[in-house]
DNA sequence: TTACATTTGACACTTCTTGACAAGACAAAT
DNA sequence: ATTTGTCTTGTCAAGAAGTGTCAAATGTAA
């Protein structure tokens, strides 16, 4: 479970790209890319950015989906995930 | 900055517990409670639910600050955190 | 089959985390 | 001024986790 790789996944096979090429404008091997998309590795801030840029998708919109997976992450299956994740929003509006 | 260090340390002050007592409590170095308290280290979440019944706090409240302080070094100081958190929230209700 | 795309597992390498220890800072009391 | 007790700080080693690459395996379509 990943939300920017689907994303990344579907964007790219909308527009005809492989891997390959996706792969090749961050500079990493494609084996790496299939397992982004995938959510099995992680990027960083500007391979996310970049691939926004590929893909022609705001900025903001790769970005916010890839703090989204880091938070879901972070909290992983805590029955206490929503509150915690509530709490979080709250101090951070400060 | 740590909220759930900073409410164990006010807690634990309030009742008079020195660091080795609490420490101890969940087996750890003083040192590292101390560090803990300071948000330089961090806990597992048994020894959150232990700190919890020796302070005589919810487990509740406690498990959620740690999760909420897990949430916000996750999304760091990112210009798009909230937005991240907000899409979390969402996503993780379902 | 052949050709190409994707996935998988293994690997080296680096960075982060963990718990422990010793030494230092600090204050209170004598 | 020295002792005592609490807390803090820095460092260390072992283990865990993350990063990128490669080669082999799998899938897919002509």
């Amino acid at each position: 479970m990943n939300y920017l790789g689907q994303k990344i996944r579907e964007t790219r096979e909308k527009q005809n790209l492989l891997l390959r090429q996706v792969a090749a404008h961050i500079e990493v091997d494609t084996a790496l890319m299939s397992k982004a998309e995938r959510g099995e590795r992680n990027l960083n801030r500007e391979q996310v950015i970049k691939l926004a840029q590929l893909l022609k998708v705001s900025k903001e919109e790769f970005v916010s989906l890839w703090l989204c997976d880091k938070v879901i992450e972070a909290v992983g299956t805590d029955p206490l995930a929503e509150q915690g994740i509530k709490k979080a929003l709250t101090k951070i509006k400060d």
